[in-house]
DNA sequence: CCAGCTATATATAATTA
DNA sequence: TTAATTATATATAGCTG
């Protein structure tokens, strides 16, 4: 079509394949358009240079027609990134079975299924385990008689409240570590309210 | 263009509209082909007729244009399946990361975080599972000598090889579950192979 | 609903500015 | 380059079978 007829394979002129390019991808899009007014029908086209660059014409949202094309046609567009996702969910579900598993044990579940060396290996994680608890305890017990303490010896001297300043020569004997008790005390029905 | 000018607006009649639909359908094919051919640029067409019939065109493999689309115009084409599936991401790795939490906490690790009544908690559950652990281990123990007593037995009177029925009817005198033992020995190093 | 036909409308290759 | 011009090639609306 033009002044003379031209044979269909790739321009070589550089030049006119871009100006004939640009007038047939025009057309094209026009085409496009007139069929979608005309016939009432949902058209997209998309092209690429053959210098990357990219045009793209649609009769309404181009995602949502790709979107129903992908219905349609059944081809998955993210397949690599939906496999990737379901292989990280499986090394999650996997992880989180482990976890469960390692608990119940640790809460003296489902026994038979450990051979007895870790057995053996989970007692003694659960006694070192109990013995810091109960240290932990124990600490917090004993601060907490050293504060009842200190309130009392305050008392009986007449000072009234306790200031930081007295609270650090108090002649409380143990060797608990007061002032970061000072800093940070102790107070267990705060934290409870948070849980 | 043909015998008259047309309006650029919806043909009306139905069975027109059909015949027009076709031919431009198939000439807007033709003409992206042409493109492709001429200018060296890759397009691809979808069109949906207003029947719902899908009609396509592609100068390679539509995915792997509708792919270079998506990189390139940064449309996220499964947005909606991509934001599902971080959303159970999110889930998964708090759950995790609350499993993990009480897993330390059942290692006495991290004692801190928890207020006194949880510790209290954690002690009473962690010595339980500890007295599990450990009659478990005297059940496995007794079991492991009931079998050395009961092979000593019958090696003493001759026999070679225990047989089941002589294990059931084998006078070690303790009530364990020999029956069950003998279904599912208890083969440590077997084990120790999976971990 | 298809396949031709044909008169026109469009598209466009080559050319010119 | 890019934009107009123009002679021709295509596309196609309305027919007919």
């Amino acid at each position: 079509m033009g002044r003379g007829k031209i044979e269909m394979k790739a321009i070589e002129n550089q030049c006119n394949r871009q100006v004939t390019f640009n007038k047939r991808r025009k057309c094209l899009f026009k085409k496009a358009n007139e069929l979608f007014v005309l016939c009432d029908a949902q058209v997209a086209v998309i092209v690429f240079s053959n210098t990357g660059k990219l045009f793209e014409n649609a009769s309404s949202s181009m995602k949502r027609i790709l979107e129903r094309y992908s219905t349609v046609s059944g081809l998955q567009l993210c397949q690599n990134e939906y496999e990737h996702m379901l292989c990280e969910f499986a090394t999650h579900r996997t992880e989180n079975e482990k976890l469960h598993d390692k608990l119940r044990h640790m809460q003296g579940e489902d026994l038979d299924s450990l051979p007895p060396s870790e057995l053996d290996h989970l007692q003694q994680t659960l006694e070192l385990a109990a013995r810091k608890v109960r240290d932990r305890r124990v600490v917090g017990l004993e601060r907490k008689w050293a504060f009842l303490n200190q309130g009392v010896y305050e008392n009986q001297n007449g000072y009234g409240q306790a200031s930081c300043e007295a609270a650090v020569v108090s002649p409380v004997g143990n060797a608990l570590p007061l002032p970061e008790f000072r800093v940070q005390p102790v107070q267990p029905n705060l934290h409870n309210t948070e849980y």
